[in-house]
DNA sequence: TTCTAACAATTAGCCCTTCTAACTAATTAT
DNA sequence: ATAATTAGTTAGAAGGGCTAATTGTTAGAA
């Protein structure tokens, strides 16, 4: 039985917002509040991109410069962040997290990650396989990039 | 090959978010923007269920009914809906959707579709296959309820 | 029956997201 | 040197989402 693209569009569609909005709620709902999802994403390339530069987030969280901006200002004004000045090329910032920056970030992720792991529990394996090969399907269409999962070891 | 409710937890949670951001870039990269995901989901419920309450959206949304309440007045700012008093019961809203609103979420929701298809065009049958059968599984869970894809005939 | 409890929706006030347009400052190229 | 490019910021707008407090309205109990 053959599966069109404009189903499987549709399902899609319909289900990642739902699974989105449901991540955007743990993250949030953390006591005291810890980082929005676009705040986790900064952070987490950051640190494990030590240096780059504002573009380089833009681009990895599809923001526009400006957007960027504000968002790494927030993080600085909450410590999380640091941002510094390159003698090299003294438009080009180096951004770096700090230790409590990194520690806010891997609580974020933890949390989350338990939610979505406890979801996940209580189904068949067999369906938390089709899981695994659907995102990487989807991950490779929607980024060209057909590494997934080796951010977190 | 055994798969971990941890690994599927992290692939959703990486795979995810990307999806999401090129759902939203679409939706507003229209000339005139249209419409944002939680306005196009507000309308999308009330086209199809019409005489719905603040709460009923509020609930289907996942929103507080605060939240609701300024999404819900700027869409009929934009005069996309309408809000209207119900003799039964006066605490009750009766909303519904323009015409221009139905319209404008047609629009929406055929630019989306159309470029997520576009997308899931050039994969393996197979591959969509698999992803279809994982959104359904992700439903299932996120919603308990087992139906999709009965929202748009 | 009147007083009270519950309910539907809104307002106020907070902070975050994201954009475009316009700007400053630094670097590279002519 | 001057012009063009690049990195980043500021300003201003519209929206998203929350909690706490408020206004009406309805239903229930004394």
């Amino acid at each position: 039985m053959s599966v069109p693209p404009e189903e499987a569009a549709k399902d899609v569609f319909e289900v990642v917002p739902i699974i989105m909005r449901e991540i955007r709620s743990v993250m949030r709902s953390k006591r005291p509040p810890v980082l929005t999802v676009p705040q986790y994403r900064a952070l987490s390339f950051v640190d494990r991109n030590a240096g780059a530069s504002l573009l380089d987030v833009a681009n990895h969280l599809g923001l526009t410069p400006p957007s960027t901006s504000k968002l790494v200002d927030g993080l600085i004004g909450h410590g999380l962040m640091t941002r510094e000045e390159q003698p090299v090329d003294r438009r080009r910032l180096k951004l770096a997290v700090t230790d409590r920056g990194h520690k806010d970030m891997i609580a974020a992720r933890q949390g989350t990650l338990a939610y979505l792991t406890d979801r996940l529990r209580n189904m068949d394996e067999g369906d938390r396989e089709v899981i695994v090969r659907a995102m990487k399907a989807l991950h490779l269409i929607f980024t060209g990039n057909p590494k997934i999962g080796e951010r977190w070891g």
